[in-house]
DNA sequence: CTCAGATTGCTCGTATACAAGCAGTATTGT
DNA sequence: ACAATACTGCTTGTATACGAGCAATCTGAG
Protein backbone atom coordinates (compact mmCIF):
# COMPACT_ATOMS: atom_id res chain seq x y z
CA UNK A 1 0.00 0.00 0.00
CA UNK A 2 1.29 3.45 -1.13
CA UNK A 3 0.32 5.05 2.37
CA UNK A 4 2.37 2.20 4.29
CA UNK A 5 5.80 3.23 1.82
CA UNK A 6 5.04 7.02 2.51
CA UNK A 7 4.56 6.45 6.54
CA UNK A 8 7.77 3.94 6.50
CA UNK A 9 9.52 6.96 4.63
CA UNK A 10 8.63 9.65 6.31
CA UNK A 11 11.84 11.18 8.35
CA UNK A 12 10.55 13.69 11.21
CA UNK A 13 13.79 15.40 11.22
CA UNK A 14 13.70 16.33 7.67
CA UNK A 15 10.58 17.68 7.62
CA UNK A 16 10.25 21.50 7.52
CA UNK A 17 7.63 22.11 10.55
CA UNK A 18 9.46 20.49 12.85
CA UNK A 19 12.70 22.07 12.30
CA UNK A 20 10.89 25.60 11.92
CA UNK A 21 9.24 24.74 15.82
CA UNK A 22 13.01 23.57 16.65
CA UNK A 23 14.93 27.33 15.36
CA UNK A 24 11.81 29.03 17.15
CA UNK A 25 12.07 26.97 20.61
CA UNK A 26 16.23 27.53 20.00
CA UNK A 27 15.13 31.10 19.66
CA UNK A 28 12.96 32.04 22.47
CA UNK A 29 15.73 30.23 24.80
CA UNK A 30 18.51 32.41 23.42
CA UNK A 31 16.59 35.28 23.95
CA UNK A 32 15.87 34.50 27.64
CA UNK A 33 19.26 34.50 27.86
CA UNK A 34 20.11 37.79 26.60
CA UNK A 35 17.22 39.47 27.46
CA UNK A 36 16.28 39.92 30.97
CA UNK A 37 12.99 40.49 32.46
CA UNK A 38 10.93 40.16 28.89
CA UNK A 39 9.85 37.23 26.96
CA UNK A 40 10.20 37.73 23.06
CA UNK A 41 6.59 38.21 22.94
CA UNK A 42 6.38 40.77 26.00
CA UNK A 43 9.06 42.78 24.24
CA UNK A 44 7.14 42.71 21.07
CA UNK A 45 4.48 44.22 22.29
CA UNK A 46 6.55 47.38 24.26
CA UNK A 47 8.20 46.99 20.57
CA UNK A 48 4.96 48.25 18.87
CA UNK A 49 4.16 50.64 21.45
CA UNK A 50 7.60 52.15 21.35
CA UNK A 51 6.66 52.78 17.41
CA UNK A 52 3.31 53.58 17.29
CA UNK A 53 2.13 55.16 20.48
CA UNK A 54 -1.02 54.20 22.29
CA UNK A 55 -3.11 51.08 20.93
CA UNK A 56 -6.14 49.46 21.70
CA UNK A 57 -5.35 45.78 23.12
CA UNK A 58 -6.91 43.97 19.77
CA UNK A 59 -5.40 45.85 17.87
CA UNK A 60 -1.99 45.59 19.60
CA UNK A 61 -2.21 42.24 19.99
CA UNK A 62 -2.89 42.04 15.66
CA UNK A 63 0.31 43.95 14.98
CA UNK A 64 2.42 41.23 17.52
CA UNK A 65 0.17 38.43 15.86
CA UNK A 66 -1.49 37.53 18.72
CA UNK A 67 -5.04 36.72 19.25
CA UNK A 68 -7.38 38.55 21.85
CA UNK A 69 -6.73 35.67 24.56
CA UNK A 70 -3.37 36.16 24.87
CA UNK A 71 -2.47 39.44 24.29
CA UNK A 72 -4.69 40.22 27.03
CA UNK A 73 -2.73 37.77 29.59
CA UNK A 74 0.81 39.63 27.84
CA UNK A 75 -1.01 42.94 28.66
CA UNK A 76 -1.97 42.28 32.26
CA UNK A 77 1.33 41.29 32.97
CA UNK A 78 3.05 44.10 31.80
CA UNK A 79 0.99 46.34 33.68
CA UNK A 80 1.67 44.15 36.80
CA UNK A 81 5.23 44.95 36.59
CA UNK A 82 4.58 49.33 35.42
CA UNK A 83 5.83 48.78 31.71
CA UNK A 84 2.40 49.81 30.37
CA UNK A 85 -0.83 51.61 31.81
CA UNK A 86 -4.14 52.05 30.05
CA UNK A 87 -7.28 53.92 30.22
CA UNK A 88 -10.30 54.79 28.00
CA UNK A 89 -10.58 56.00 24.91
CA UNK A 90 -12.53 58.89 25.01
CA UNK A 91 -14.14 58.61 21.29
CA UNK A 92 -15.06 55.02 21.63
CA UNK A 93 -16.27 53.23 24.57
CA UNK A 94 -15.57 49.75 23.67
CA UNK A 95 -11.87 50.30 23.70
CA UNK A 96 -8.59 50.66 26.07
CA UNK A 97 -5.42 52.38 24.69
CA UNK A 98 -2.94 50.63 25.96
CA UNK A 99 0.47 52.60 26.20
CA UNK A 100 4.26 52.50 27.43
CA UNK A 101 5.17 54.09 31.30
CA UNK A 102 7.98 55.73 31.29
CA UNK A 103 9.36 53.03 33.45
CA UNK A 104 8.14 50.81 29.78
CA UNK A 105 9.81 52.97 27.87
CA UNK A 106 13.56 52.76 29.60
CA UNK A 107 13.18 48.76 29.50
CA UNK A 108 12.28 49.02 26.25
CA UNK A 109 15.59 51.00 25.56
CA UNK A 110 17.77 49.05 27.99
CA UNK A 111 16.81 46.14 25.95
CA UNK A 112 16.91 47.11 22.04
CA UNK A 113 20.73 45.84 22.45
CA UNK A 114 20.32 42.64 24.38
CA UNK A 115 17.64 41.55 21.76
CA UNK A 116 19.68 42.40 18.80
CA UNK A 117 22.55 40.30 20.20
CA UNK A 118 19.96 37.47 21.09
CA UNK A 119 19.74 37.50 17.15
CA UNK A 120 23.34 37.41 16.26
CA UNK A 121 23.46 34.44 18.51
CA UNK A 122 20.56 32.79 16.92
CA UNK A 123 22.43 33.06 13.30
CA UNK A 124 25.84 33.15 14.41
CA UNK A 125 26.07 29.74 12.20
CA UNK A 126 25.33 31.04 9.26
CA UNK A 127 26.88 32.89 6.39
CA UNK A 128 25.85 36.82 5.90
CA UNK A 129 24.32 35.46 2.47
CA UNK A 130 22.03 32.41 4.12
CA UNK A 131 21.24 34.92 6.82
CA UNK A 132 19.94 37.27 3.56
CA UNK A 133 18.10 34.96 2.11
CA UNK A 134 16.64 33.18 5.43
CA UNK A 135 14.89 37.21 6.31
CA UNK A 136 13.87 37.03 2.94
CA UNK A 137 12.20 33.05 3.07
CA UNK A 138 10.90 34.03 6.20
CA UNK A 139 9.22 37.37 5.13
CA UNK A 140 7.63 35.43 2.17
CA UNK A 141 5.98 32.90 4.72
CA UNK A 142 4.35 35.25 7.38
CA UNK B 1 21.98 59.05 23.46
CA UNK B 2 23.36 55.75 20.98
CA UNK B 3 20.74 53.32 22.89
CA UNK B 4 17.41 55.61 21.89
CA UNK B 5 18.79 55.99 18.39
CA UNK B 6 18.65 52.12 18.29
CA UNK B 7 15.64 51.88 20.42
CA UNK B 8 13.93 54.36 17.83
CA UNK B 9 14.95 52.58 14.40
CA UNK B 10 14.37 49.19 15.91
CA UNK B 11 11.44 47.38 13.53
CA UNK B 12 9.72 44.44 15.01
CA UNK B 13 8.32 43.79 11.57
CA UNK B 14 12.15 43.30 10.26
CA UNK B 15 13.17 41.46 13.24
CA UNK B 16 14.09 37.41 12.17
CA UNK B 17 12.92 36.49 16.00
CA UNK B 18 9.55 37.84 15.21
CA UNK B 19 8.96 36.36 11.77
CA UNK B 20 9.86 32.91 13.00
CA UNK B 21 7.72 32.79 15.53
CA UNK B 22 5.56 33.98 13.05
CA UNK B 23 6.09 31.72 10.25
CA UNK B 24 5.53 28.55 13.00
CA UNK B 25 2.37 30.30 14.25
CA UNK B 26 0.81 29.78 10.46
CA UNK B 27 2.50 25.61 10.21
CA UNK B 28 0.47 25.30 12.75
CA UNK B 29 -2.49 26.22 12.02
CA UNK B 30 -2.14 25.15 8.74
CA UNK B 31 -1.14 21.48 9.85
CA UNK B 32 -4.03 21.91 12.33
CA UNK B 33 -6.54 22.68 9.05
CA UNK B 34 -5.02 19.70 7.45
CA UNK B 35 -4.26 16.81 9.81
CA UNK B 36 -7.39 15.71 11.65
CA UNK B 37 -6.92 14.94 15.23
CA UNK B 38 -3.34 15.64 16.06
CA UNK B 39 -1.24 18.66 17.11
CA UNK B 40 2.22 18.86 15.32
CA UNK B 41 4.07 17.63 18.18
CA UNK B 42 1.60 14.50 18.72
CA UNK B 43 2.17 14.11 15.71
CA UNK B 44 5.86 14.00 16.17
CA UNK B 45 5.49 11.89 18.66
CA UNK B 46 4.21 8.98 16.67
CA UNK B 47 6.47 9.38 14.06
CA UNK B 48 9.24 8.63 16.05
CA UNK B 49 7.93 5.79 17.58
CA UNK B 50 6.97 4.77 14.16
CA UNK B 51 10.39 4.81 13.33
CA UNK B 52 12.27 3.37 16.29
CA UNK B 53 9.81 1.36 17.86
CA UNK B 54 9.36 1.76 21.87
CA UNK B 55 11.15 3.91 23.40
CA UNK B 56 11.74 5.38 26.95
CA UNK B 57 9.02 8.81 27.14
CA UNK B 58 12.35 11.11 28.36
CA UNK B 59 14.10 9.65 24.86
CA UNK B 60 11.03 9.94 22.99
CA UNK B 61 10.55 13.53 24.73
CA UNK B 62 14.59 14.31 23.69
CA UNK B 63 14.08 13.21 20.32
CA UNK B 64 11.27 15.41 19.39
CA UNK B 65 11.89 18.11 20.90
CA UNK B 66 9.94 18.40 24.18
CA UNK B 67 11.65 18.65 27.53
CA UNK B 68 9.93 15.94 30.44
CA UNK B 69 7.00 17.93 31.44
CA UNK B 70 5.82 18.79 27.95
CA UNK B 71 6.06 15.24 26.37
CA UNK B 72 4.06 13.63 29.40
CA UNK B 73 1.40 15.86 28.59
CA UNK B 74 1.56 14.76 25.13
CA UNK B 75 2.04 10.70 25.80
CA UNK B 76 -0.80 11.25 28.58
CA UNK B 77 -3.42 12.92 26.24
CA UNK B 78 -2.47 10.09 23.26
CA UNK B 79 -2.76 7.39 25.80
CA UNK B 80 -6.11 8.93 26.46
CA UNK B 81 -6.63 8.38 22.55
CA UNK B 82 -5.60 4.64 22.66
CA UNK B 83 -2.97 5.87 20.14
CA UNK B 84 0.04 4.94 22.46
CA UNK B 85 0.59 2.20 25.24
CA UNK B 86 3.54 1.48 27.75
CA UNK B 87 4.78 -0.89 29.80
CA UNK B 88 7.85 -0.77 31.98
CA UNK B 89 11.27 -1.79 30.97
CA UNK B 90 11.83 -5.13 32.98
CA UNK B 91 15.77 -3.81 32.81
CA UNK B 92 15.58 -0.26 34.59
CA UNK B 93 12.74 0.50 36.69
CA UNK B 94 12.21 3.76 36.24
CA UNK B 95 11.78 3.56 32.89
CA UNK B 96 8.29 3.47 31.16
CA UNK B 97 8.46 2.03 27.35
CA UNK B 98 6.50 3.83 25.66
CA UNK B 99 4.93 2.23 21.97
CA UNK B 100 2.37 2.74 18.88
CA UNK B 101 -0.76 0.60 19.43
CA UNK B 102 -2.45 -0.68 16.38
CA UNK B 103 -4.75 2.47 16.16
CA UNK B 104 -1.66 4.22 16.92
CA UNK B 105 -0.16 2.54 14.08
CA UNK B 106 -3.16 3.54 11.45
CA UNK B 107 -3.94 6.59 12.53
CA UNK B 108 0.00 7.86 12.21
CA UNK B 109 0.13 5.95 8.49
CA UNK B 110 -3.42 8.02 7.84
CA UNK B 111 -1.72 11.41 8.84
CA UNK B 112 1.14 11.21 7.31
CA UNK B 113 -0.11 12.42 3.69
CA UNK B 114 -1.97 15.32 5.30
CA UNK B 115 0.96 16.55 7.22
CA UNK B 116 2.92 16.51 3.94
CA UNK B 117 0.07 18.44 2.01
CA UNK B 118 0.16 20.74 4.99
CA UNK B 119 3.89 20.75 4.57
CA UNK B 120 3.16 21.73 0.77
CA UNK B 121 0.37 24.38 1.53
CA UNK B 122 3.45 26.19 4.29
CA UNK B 123 5.40 26.66 1.56
CA UNK B 124 3.40 27.34 -1.38
CA UNK B 125 4.30 30.63 -1.67
CA UNK B 126 8.31 29.71 -2.06
CA UNK B 127 9.91 28.54 -5.66
CA UNK B 128 11.48 25.25 -5.05
CA UNK B 129 14.81 26.63 -4.73
CA UNK B 130 13.96 29.04 -1.61
CA UNK B 131 12.43 25.45 0.28
CA UNK B 132 15.77 24.34 -0.85
CA UNK B 133 17.72 27.03 0.89
CA UNK B 134 14.93 27.54 3.52
CA UNK B 135 15.26 23.20 4.39
CA UNK B 136 18.99 23.53 4.42
CA UNK B 137 19.05 26.81 6.54
CA UNK B 138 16.73 25.75 9.14
CA UNK B 139 19.06 22.12 9.17
CA UNK B 140 21.99 24.57 10.13
CA UNK B 141 20.13 26.37 12.95
CA UNK B 142 18.57 23.38 14.72
C1' DC C 1 31.06 -3.08 47.76
C1' DT C 2 29.63 1.49 48.28
C1' DC C 3 28.56 5.93 47.63
C1' DA C 4 28.63 10.11 44.62
C1' DG C 5 26.72 11.51 40.55
C1' DA C 6 23.59 10.84 36.72
C1' DT C 7 19.03 9.70 34.86
C1' DT C 8 13.93 8.97 34.95
C1' DG C 9 9.48 10.45 35.49
C1' DC C 10 6.97 13.45 38.27
C1' DT C 11 4.82 18.07 40.15
C1' DC C 12 4.25 23.07 40.37
C1' DG C 13 4.40 27.64 38.56
C1' DT C 14 4.54 30.68 34.70
C1' DA C 15 3.77 32.07 29.83
C1' DT C 16 2.21 31.53 25.14
C1' DA C 17 -1.35 30.11 21.76
C1' DC C 18 -5.89 29.26 19.64
C1' DA C 19 -11.00 28.01 19.24
C1' DA C 20 -15.41 29.20 20.63
C1' DG C 21 -18.60 32.02 22.44
C1' DC C 22 -20.25 36.10 25.34
C1' DA C 23 -22.21 41.12 26.11
C1' DG C 24 -21.55 45.75 24.98
C1' DT C 25 -20.60 49.26 21.53
C1' DA C 26 -20.05 51.23 16.87
C1' DT C 27 -20.93 51.50 11.97
C1' DT C 28 -23.22 50.85 7.73
C1' DG C 29 -26.90 50.29 4.46
C1' DT C 30 -31.56 51.16 3.70
C1' DA D 1 -34.46 55.64 12.47
C1' DC D 2 -33.23 50.97 12.45
C1' DA D 3 -31.73 46.37 11.49
C1' DA D 4 -27.67 43.79 10.07
C1' DT D 5 -22.99 43.51 10.62
C1' DA D 6 -18.65 44.14 12.70
C1' DC D 7 -15.58 45.02 16.33
C1' DT D 8 -13.94 45.21 21.42
C1' DG D 9 -12.50 43.01 25.39
C1' DC D 10 -13.64 39.16 28.00
C1' DT D 11 -13.97 33.99 29.65
C1' DT D 12 -13.34 28.92 29.36
C1' DG D 13 -11.06 24.91 27.75
C1' DT D 14 -7.23 22.63 25.65
C1' DA D 15 -2.30 22.15 24.34
C1' DT D 16 2.50 23.40 24.18
C1' DA D 17 6.79 24.93 26.49
C1' DC D 18 10.33 25.64 30.08
C1' DG D 19 12.58 26.18 34.81
C1' DA D 20 13.07 24.24 39.21
C1' DG D 21 12.98 20.81 42.28
C1' DC D 22 11.51 16.03 43.97
C1' DA D 23 12.10 10.73 45.10
C1' DA D 24 13.39 6.42 43.06
C1' DT D 25 16.70 4.06 40.52
C1' DC D 26 20.92 3.07 38.11
C1' DT D 27 25.98 3.43 37.15
C1' DG D 28 30.72 3.99 37.71
C1' DA D 29 34.84 5.31 40.40
C1' DG D 30 37.44 4.08 44.15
Amino acid sequence: MAKDRAADQYSLNAQVGFNLRRANQRHVSIFARHVDGLTPTQFAALAKLHELGALSQNKLGRLTAMDSATIKGVVERLKLRGLVSSRPDPDDQRLRLVELTEEGQRAFRGSVEQALTAREETLKTLSAQEIEQFEAILAKLV
